[in-house]
RNA sequence: GGAGAGGUGGCUGAGUGGUCGAAAGCACCGCUUUGCUAAAGCGGCGAUGGGCCAAAAGCCUAUCCGGGGGUUCGAAUCCCCCCCUCUCCGCCA
């Protein structure tokens, strides 16, 4: 048969899981997985393929008698039996090729397992906080949001990024730029001496990259498509450099010698927030464009939880480091995406988030989300056809892949100058960070 | 962007219509020989899907020579489209 379609999940664990899978469906508000119909497109497709391979096989026979034959009426009459044939092979051919689009499909709406300590839960009100850090930041005097610091101190330019570009684009000045650079800086030396490899990874990639990742660049709505797709050709900027560190491996067999491989890359990402329309309009929380610092692993099963603990205690120490109060929230099933396994989302303070209070009408601060990590156990590995090879197994064997911010820098940077800010309106800058940004402080120009 | 060359197993590389999934070499694994090391000899060594088997081992079978389509009883080999790499030229940060 020509080689499968890639799939999520497999197939044949689908079948030998149904029960599990279609609960785990439920719990995932997966309301449209067709667990069902994966085992019977697949059923169907077996069918077909041994229909097919009988008939190929018969082919063959008789092709290879051929050049052997004397007789010329004996001879035209195996060629006429071999063209008949050819004619059924290509029939059930078609019929495959149908049911195998039919199965990916089907397989495109099933979502990863879950871990089995992952809360169970519909909406992001159910995601589970497992651990905080730091007290949420409070002031003796009227602080300002960040936007307003951002104007008072000369640090982005809102109205220049609409103009030029259109609305939730902005230019950093000054400090920000500064600070955008230090952050960078900051993770980038860490995680290298963690033993990340660092990359600086293109913003663009090819289609079938993004789907493998997960995203769903041919959502033909524009309207909830995710990501910028480029005209005339298979290119979108991505999202994350989850993308491309991930896409950078594939088709390739690892020696598991090699694993777990650790990644650390630089990228812009691009996001259309569709879906978002009118959520945190102003400022730098949501917006279009940004620079983020990626971790990324590749690994066996048997490592892979131990690689998200790393992973999210990198993270953890980064904002520790920083000296930005956070919680980190254990996401329920609910709010998982599809090629998550498992994901833990680290929330930082923000003053300026959350309701508003009744009595002073000022928001009362939230924690905002500023990174996260995800472990993807095989699902991304098995579309992106990333395998791996050892001495103690035969065969190759499909890594788990795991993803985790090390640094989004418009987040960070909302909650360093929203907790950082001081009575006198400037705003201190965290320690660590002092030597890229070469001063102590952001003060008026 | 223009002209040319080329994409074959972990690597190098032969193969231009039929016992070719593919010579040979390297690498790798096993065995033998040899004070040790080295070397030599012999053997093994691709992926994916399906089937047999309780399962593993093993066996059978189909498909895969950059990707897709076509011609043919039969394609690595012929034709078309696409992608990628290399060389030269142009352009350019």
């Amino acid at each position: 048969m020509p080689s499968e379609i890639p799939t999520m999940l497999d197939a044949g664990f689908i079948r030998d899981n149904l029960a599990a899978v279609k609960a785990n469906c439920v719990n995932r508000q997966a309301a449209h997985a067709e667990a069902d119909k994966v085992v019977e497109f697949d059923d169907r497709r077996k069918k077909l393929v041994s229909e097919t391979q009988i008939l190929q096989q018969k082919g063959n026979e008789l092709s290879k008698g051929i050049p052997a034959e004397k007789d010329p009426a004996k001879k035209q009459a195996l060629i006429a039996e071999g063209k008949a044939i050819r004619e059924q092979v290509a029939a059930l051919e078609k019929e495959l090729k149908q049911v195998q689009a039919d199965l990916h499909a089907a397989l495109l709406t099933i979502p990863n397992m879950t871990h089995p300590d992952a809360p169970v839960g519909a909406t992001p009100a159910d995601n589970k906080v497992v651990s905080k850090w730091g007290v949420p930041t409070k002031f003796d005097f009227v602080p300002k949001d960040h936007v307003a610091l951002a104007e008072s101190l000369d640090l982005a330019d809102f109205e220049a990024g609409a103009s030029v570009t259109g609305q939730k684009f902005y230019f950093l000045k000054n400090e920000a730029v500064l600070l955008e650079l230090a952050l960078i800086q900051f993770t980038m030396q860490k995680l290298v001496k963690r033993g990340f490899t660092p990359v600086i990874t293109p913003d663009l990639a090819r289609v079938e990259v993004l789907e493998g990742i997960g995203f769903m660049p041919r959502d033909p709505n524009p309207e909830t498509r995710q990501v910028y797709t480029i005209a005339d050709s298979d290119l979108c900027l991505i999202a994350t450099a989850e993308i491309t560190l991930g896409g950078m491996l594939r088709d390739q067999i690892l020696d598991e010698a090699t694993l777990p491989r650790k990644y650390v890359g630089l990228s812009h990402c691009f996001r259309t927030e569709a879906g978002a329309p009118g959520r945190d309009t102003k400022g730098l929380y949501r917006v279009h464009q940004f620079t983020k610092v990626e971790m990324f692993g590749f690994c066996t099963p048997e490592q892979t939880e131990a690689l998200h603990l790393e992973i999210l205690a990198i993270e953890e120490e980064i904002f520790q480091e920083l000296g930005l109060p956070y919680h980190v929230l254990d996401t329920c099933t609910g709010d998982l995406g599809g090629p998550a396994y498992r994901k833990y989302d680290l929330e930082a303070w923000m003053p300026f988030r959350g309701e508003l209070d009744k009595t002073t009408g000022k928001p009362t601060g939230d924690y905002g989300e500023v990174t996260s990590t995800s472990n993807c156990t095989d699902f991304q590995a098995r579309r992106l056809n990333i395998r791996y090879k050892g001495p103690n197994h035969k065969g190759t064997r499909v890594v788990h892949t795991l993803n985790g911010t090390a640094v989004a820098v418009t987040r960070a940077m909302v909650a360093i100058l929203e907790n950082y800010q001081q009575a006198d309106g400037t705003v201190k800058i965290p320690e660590v960070l002092r030597p890229w940004v070469g001063r102590d402080v952001i003060t008026r120009k």
